[in-house]
DNA sequence: CTGAAAGCGCTTACAG
DNA sequence: CTGAAAGCGCTTACAG
């Protein structure tokens, strides 16, 4: 039973079995060309000691391990929404997932992160790699599919539609009566952040409405970066009607921030997000988002990595799945309908 | 740069070093006695092919790797807040985290899989693993920690006080007045079903309410589960006018049958839950149900496994976790006092 | 049908 | 200060 100290190897079932480990090996691969005699000899023997051959080891000998791998940063809500979508796209697919996360996570050095731990995978544990939210553009001997990538990478990725979900966010806005809408972007370095930035601008410039440079502030996603600018914005005499945030995180402070300001959410400031976390749901008021399925992302991404790996993708090699507004409480048109007589010029 | 499709391997990088891969593995690995022209020549060549280091041969090399290992079989709420505390605990200790998922997950063989890859990474990949709500009994060469381990497990774990959390549970119901509260347990084999029913029975037995076995259902923690066990004991003439749910998630079965049936909670019927996922608070009416921090769950578990690994671990090896009543919209006084003359003989 | 041998990419005594 | 060699636990041609 071996609980001991020392793991059982495959020379301790090819001793008890009587036989050699290249045996051995071929009973646990089920590969043709062993008697019956001996498979049961090496099966009693396994069973006996509790052996499983060691991943390690089978992974370095192998080409080919069906282990793909996820490299993240992070373990938030979003993570957990993309994870549940992989083990559904990988669901009786023959891969085993494994997922690598360094424990400096919330310390110094994230950069260059996901390129360090994608390569230790890539040359041997596993077939294929997906890295959710990289820092810059990676590369690997074996099939990469990121969720989420940066500006103009090349690489196989997976994408919400962004630039029309935040194309809608403004438009709701500018239906409900504002004029007056300020932004809050993400990491500019993520095409995400850009798209969400450029469909605001976007949909502001088709409505004839002139962007103001001072009403956008350069957050990064993490919800604390967007404490300082909420406040920059709305402590201003011309403040904003509504506020769009990049992230649900960031919104999520900036309705903190409102409060603690006195200002009424929806009735003095609207506030949107981006992404439809759960707490959104749960906010006071609950808070209009786009919904961008996380879950779809991961599914998408695995399957194509799935296929990738096997060399059967027709596909496209960037995907871009569709959002959805989701409007709540957090959005009503503005008390006064011009908080600033030049911003109405339209 | 080498994107190319063989990894680059250390022997790529001794060639253009012109040195031994000893002599590249002593500067990787920072050993001293090598000088300083050579780690410079080395260092460079590193850089110049993008070289890392397999994870997968410096495993099998070593018998220290650094890396710890997580085994769960699914990935809901619950598993991404016990994630999050698992990586706080790990947080600049100079663990990495693996976490192994089979994708045979919604398949056939749960059974014993923990156990299975428990086994084909504690020989060679990690130092240590947690392992989160096993089927059985696990065992292994290297540490271990169990979350929710099953009953008289006898390995290090770390686990909710569910006996508490059901007593109070119970005792909140008979505080509004209910005598006749219906149960739905949990898989049987895990302590923490049997924990939250024991619990359930003693709070009955000290308020003197003589148990009656027909009002317990037997679930196993699926939430399709409570299904027809919520029908049975709702569409009988005497039915509970409480439910108490072993997990949140047959609790809002519990709930959705209640609906369907035409009941109101908690006018006509009372439900609770127990684990406080997201989803409870956002149910309607939100549920009343017990806080078991899945966070706290996987922090504390990590933080005894790094101790067990690097044998500094003094305290006793199975850990109880407080947890808290949260009352919401869920439970209410029964509007009949008593809905079946013997229920109410106290 | 079975085994001896080589080798996957590393690390670590052991010589020098 | 540096390299040749052995070996971690497996798999896979190659002989027989």
């Amino acid at each position: 039973m071996a609980d001991g100290d020392t793991p059982v190897t495959m020379s301790d079932v090819a001793r008890l079995a009587g036989v050699s480990t290249a045996t051995v090996s071929r009973v646990v691969n089920g590969r043709y060309g062993v008697s019956a005699s001996t498979i049961a000899q090496v099966r009693s023997a396994i069973e006996r000691l509790g052996y499983e051959s060691s991943l390690v080891a089978t992974s370095l000998r192998r080409s080919r391990t069906n282990v793909l791998g996820l490299v993240t940063h992070s373990f938030q809500s979003y993570t957990a929404e993309v994870l549940k979508g992989v083990m559904e796209a990988l669901s009786q697919s023959g891969f085993d997932l494994i997922i690598y996360a360094n424990s400096d996570l919330y310390g110094t050095y994230s950069e260059g992160w996901e390129q360090r731990h994608l390569t230790r995978l890539s040359g041997t544990l596993t077939d294929g790699c997906i890295v959710v939210t990289p820092w810059g553009e990676v590369r690997s001997s074996t099939p990469v599919v990121v969720i989420d990538p940066v500006r103009d990478s090349t690489v196989p990725s997976v994408t919400a539609d962004n630039l029309t979900g935040a194309t809608q966010v403004v438009e709701h806005l500018l239906g409900l009566g504002h004029r007056r809408v300020g932004f809050i972007a993400g990491r500019s370095s993520l095409a995400a952040a850009w798209s969400r930035e450029e469909g605001y601008r976007r949909a502001l410039a088709e409505a004839g409405v002139p962007a103001d440079p001072t009403l956008v502030g350069r957050g990064d996603f993490n919800p604390e970066s967007a404490i300082p600018l909420a406040r920059a914005l709305l402590e201003r005499p011309d403040r904003p009607t509504a506020i769009f945030a990049a992230s649900d995180g960031m919104a999520l402070k900036v309705l903190e921030v409102a409060k603690e300001l006195g200002l009424d959410v929806p009735g003095d400031l609207s506030v949107v997000g981006f992404d439809n976390i759960p707490e959104s749901a749960l906010a006071e008021p609950a808070l209009t988002t786009v919904d961008q399925s996380m879950y779809r992302l991961g599914y998408e991404a695995a399957h194509m990595l799935k296929s990738l790996v096997t060399g059967e993708w027709e596909g496209p090699r960037q995907i871009l799945l569709p959002t959805r507004l989701v409007v709540r409480g957090s959005t009503a048109p503005p008390k006064i309908t011009a908080p600033s007589k030049t911003a109405t010029r339209v």
